[in-house]
DNA sequence: TATGAATGAGCATTCATTCAT
DNA sequence: AATGAATGAATGCTCATTCAT
């Protein structure tokens, strides 16, 4: 409490600046892509000099990466929240998760390829991405779980290449609207229905695949 | 046919250096990616000066559009042979066919943008996307096709949507892979039977499905 | 008297902070030279804000001058001791002094610029570098005198060819050193003793041409 | 004969911009240094694009050392040319080849860096250097030769420092006068005589110093 | 007195493209 | 038909300095 009121107006208006670099730039990288924008689009975009990007951001990749984080890990709480849930049913508990996720990375899309990406931003150099590399793994872990439960009588090898399969869908579904720019509740409310669908499908198909073979 | 006979020799000169133009974009778009490479280097590659290159295409993007073209045909020839061998099931000739289209974006990594985005590269200009966007939209119902002869009893919206899923499979498939750097054999060795178990879950999914509802 | 006196606490606290702003200038400027030095840095090393460095500084280069003097001051006290020792003899004084200047050059190398060149910073600016060519030119003194000390029987003019003889090699000296990167001391014991052969060469060989002449 | 006549005009014209880059660039190097220079200053100069000089030379680095390399040869020669030249004294060999070297530093004032430096820039890359350094070995090896000569009944140790020595006067006069502004003639005129006055008492200083040890 | 916020000018370099031949 | 010469626009980034408080 103390501490909220203790900020000063310079600080405030530090924070202004910062976050309206952050939402143009999340605005510009989502619209366009990140090697498309420049850091000079940016800043004007936010309405300041692009010398200040570089007050409160080391680079352009930082500048991504920090925008990346705290969608993310809100993402993860949500889906981990849903997880524990005991009322759910493994399938609804995997649709539900896989609609949190859908809904995510429609409404974070220049984040998308941070998420997606195998080969995450600066793989190499330890710090900065550790942690979002760790959270994206989290995120993924969720899934395989929930899936894992789903289809437990598979064998270790036939679970993997499921969950492979079931995150070719989830993922196909992902950059197939990422580019689509109708109004995200909408565009939701019209896909939303068919990701149940999709789940149904392969859920049936795995179970009924597994009987096939035993 | 007189036109064809009468090629002088200038002629033949000249398409030879827009196809060793054409190949070299090709070769250096597939390993590097549009953006990564430059014009000087297609020239260099195809060993004339990269002002010739703006003798036989407008621009760097026209030189991506032309090139994908032909790929693009042969994809689509060897596709409808797929369709037309009547030895194979239904089932067999969706999977053949998805494993050639698999095989192709994998092997022109570059063209996957043109031919999975669904608004593709200047869609204002009507004139030389019309082509391209024709035979896309001839691949995509091939799948159509297919998948409808496997799910015949579904009403159109099930099937609508059934062929929906599929393609976000395929989809994300193809956009999973795009970035590896695996050899493609080698890949395609890996994940070609992971193509054929997906493939297997969606339509019995679907069947069940199906048959869960009626 | 009573100005000295009636310093306030506040102006105790601002000439901290100028001479923490100096100190830190002067082990930065040392250590990797003028331009390779920021005004953050220094900033940072001298625990202020690098716009407090305004308050004290016009700009960077009169922060560079600033630094200058005091260490020019001790430099010159130390030579016209040396030169103020009955017990020396001529040549010897010329050698102490040469090695102090040595010395002191080595150890101050971002001021080796501001001391040897000819037309110094900002020439055209009369007042603060007055002072410090006045210095500059009280150090050169020091040498023309002792110089002029053992070769007395020369003329004038030879006497000033002989003193920018003498220079040349001692700016030689430092200038080569300047760059040098080994520990100071280690380098010191190193040329030294080149430094005092080198006069000894130079004396003796103008005594002989003297004598030639004469 | 048939070379010079089959130059294009194009040729001509590209040999042009070249030199008139190589020209522009040497005179604000020689005027202001190379770090104070700006490719763009010298576009401005040579009455070109900046981009042009990429054309002709990979970096800024590669400008200074093609700038540097022509004049190292002519120099080079100049003074093996002398050291040849049988009618000539050892001490004249020497008097000569060094005002050889002090006009050539003076006339290339942007060199002497590159020449000086005991370090050259980028050491480390071993190609386009090499042959620079190797330039600068030999030009410094004269000096050593001729002098070797002189002090013949010196120690091997006594060699190396007397070299020594002598190069820091050398050295000394050339940096002294690197910013002096008065037309080169002129200085020449002034400073040539100081530079036999200054190796006349050095070699007699070495003399009269290698007689009172023996 | 002191500072954080902000900026314009500048840097080397790259690229797709056009011009003149 | 083909090309070398040339260029403007951009890019990410840094720095000394000024503004507002």
């Amino acid at each position: 409490m103390e501490q909220q009121r203790r900020k000063t107006r310079q600080e405030l208006r530090s924070e202004e600046t910062k976050s309206s670099i952050r939402d143009a730039a999340g605005r510009l990288f989502t619209a366009r892509g990140y090697d498309a924008v420049t850091m000079r689009e940016i800043a004007k975009e936010a309405g300041c000099s692009h010398t200040t990007i570089y007050l409160y951001f080391k680079d352009k990749e930082a500048l991504l990466e920090q925008l990346a984080l705290p969608p993310l890990m809100v993402l993860e709480e949500t889906m981990q929240a849903v997880m524990n849930r005991p009322e759910l049913s493994s399938t609804e508990a995997l649709k539900e998760v896989s609609r949190q996720f859908l809904r995510f990375c429609l409404s974070h899309k220049s984040m998308v390829t941070i998420i997606l990406n195998v080969k995450s931003v600066r793989v190499d150099e330890a710090n900065p991405d550790a942690d979002i590399n760790r959270r994206r793994n989290r995120i993924f872990g969720c899934f395989t779980q929930i899936l894992n439960r789903v289809i437990r009588p598979a064998s270790d090898e036939e679970k993997i290449n499921y969950t492979r399969i079931y995150y070719y869908m989830l993922h196909g579904m992902v950059t197939t609207y990422t580019e689509n720019e109708e109004p995200l509740e909408q565009l939701l409310a019209r896909i939303l229905p068919l990701l149940d669908q999709a789940i149904d499908i392969l859920l049936l198909g795995m179970q009924a695949k597994l009987e096939q073979r035993g």
